[in-house]
DNA sequence: CGCCGCATTGACGATAATCAAACGACGTGG
DNA sequence: CCACGTCGTTTGATTATCGTCAATGCGGCG
């Protein structure tokens, strides 16, 4: 579709054949949504499975008395919001556009009756689920074991991963994200992220500014995660 | 097999004919484990898939530096153990047991094959890891923005509700489970839960002892748990 | 130009970890 | 059967990490 993403090379469509993908995809719908809304709330009842083709996303929690946690951010060629094809029959999370984004949307129905007809695609659903399972109780373990500076500098590293680009110096983020985001992705306070970033900024391991992020010592960042002191100065 | 469970019931199971079934059933191998041995262990290479047919489990996970956290209490009927069905190739934790165990044991490419040929197989298995995900999330929502204290209430009920059973007065956590285990459940220290307990025992919410949890007072905790400050003495 | 949302910084306080010690129950072996 | 040792638990004192409260600065957008 133009967008330069190659769907058969997707994590979910793996093995299936060509005619049961192009049917498969006539059967999605198209729905864009500008930077700043959201495809779908948390609570409200759900009927649909997303692939992102384009933009970028932010799946959010809220809990009772205000706190947010950040699921994940995720990219183009990334699966969410398909609840009900993993048995939940309302959005656990709120998926919110960071950037305007563009996604292809199934009845959840039409998804499950797809993976009845073709189990390799119930089988990469599974792993899928399966991988996101397991970063799930990573982030539990760190989040259990680790205190904030570290986590921070692990979700940073992510970030990095998932959407770093070369830059004049070192790494930037293509992800507009702000503290307040990066503290409710770790479990911290908007003030605690500040003040570890703004340190960190001093000793040159890190630049950026408003809603922007660059790296300029990785190894630094994985130095602390790795545990080792590090030589301060 | 006489031990009063019945795998037709499982959700796993579920929509598979008696024939299929039987026929997986055939392919299983049976392995006891005793109380404090593990059935495998974090970072083992995984080749098997279980389902725990009698005892009770606990999964857990082990950080670099000496910190533990307790993933999920299982007990029969419970599928655990299936890394590699679920993509990965080495367990992300160690089950041992808290009970002498008895399980299912399937080579993971049995049940990779058993899932292609049976579709209605991998969609409860996907439900399945659909919900774990769920709750994992759900856990990390409450790990990154709620106080120990109520964690602990949320994982006592947890445990009442999974493992109950009515005694002399009140309900019972039949499980064998130290303060250490209940701290490893939540992210939080031995010292922090055994305070806490002991001024919900002084308030008679709670009774037990040495590895034992008797729920005296189940409404004070959900009371505690959502939210409102409580009635204070 | 002025407002609004994001970010920075400081002072203070509290929750929960750490350090330290002792107790009680249970099981084991003499 | 009792003595002993181990393991789980309790409790106290102290500390530190991090959250809360408060105020100000900065940059972009309308």
């Amino acid at each position: 579709m133009g967008t330069g993403l190659d769907l058969r090379r997707n994590q979910l469509f793996q093995g299936l054949n060509g005619c049961d993908l192009a049917d498969l995809l006539s059967r999605a719908r198209q729905k864009s949504i500008a930077k700043g809304s959201a495809f779908f709330h948390e609570q409200e009842q759900a009927a649909h499975c997303h692939l992102l083709t384009g933009g970028q996303i932010k799946l959010t929690q809220n809990s009772v008395e205000g706190g947010q946690l950040v699921v994940r951010f995720l990219g183009a060629g990334e699966v969410f919001g398909w609840a009900m094809v993993l048995g939940t029959t309302h959005y656990p999370g709120t998926a919110e556009a960071v950037t305007d984004s563009v996604a292809l949307v199934w009845e959840a129905e039409t998804m499950r009756e797809a993976m009845l007809a073709h189990p390799t695609l119930a089988l990469n659903a599974l792993e899928l689920v399966g991988g996101r399972l397991h970063e799930a109780q990573e982030r539990l373990l760190e989040l259990a074991t680790e205190r904030v500076e570290r986590r921070i500098a692990r979700a940073v590293l992510r970030l990095m991963a998932q959407a770093g680009r070369p830059a004049a110096k070192g790494v930037e983020v293509a992800f507009p994200l702000s503290r307040q985001d990066l503290a409710d992705a770790v479990g911290a306070t908007l003030h605690t992220v500040s003040r570890i970033l703004a340190s960190w900024e001093q000793r040159g391991v890190l630049g950026g500014g408003r809603q922007r992020l660059v790296v300029l010592l990785p190894d630094w960042l994985e130095a602390l995660v790795d545990d080792r002191a590090i030589g301060q100065l």
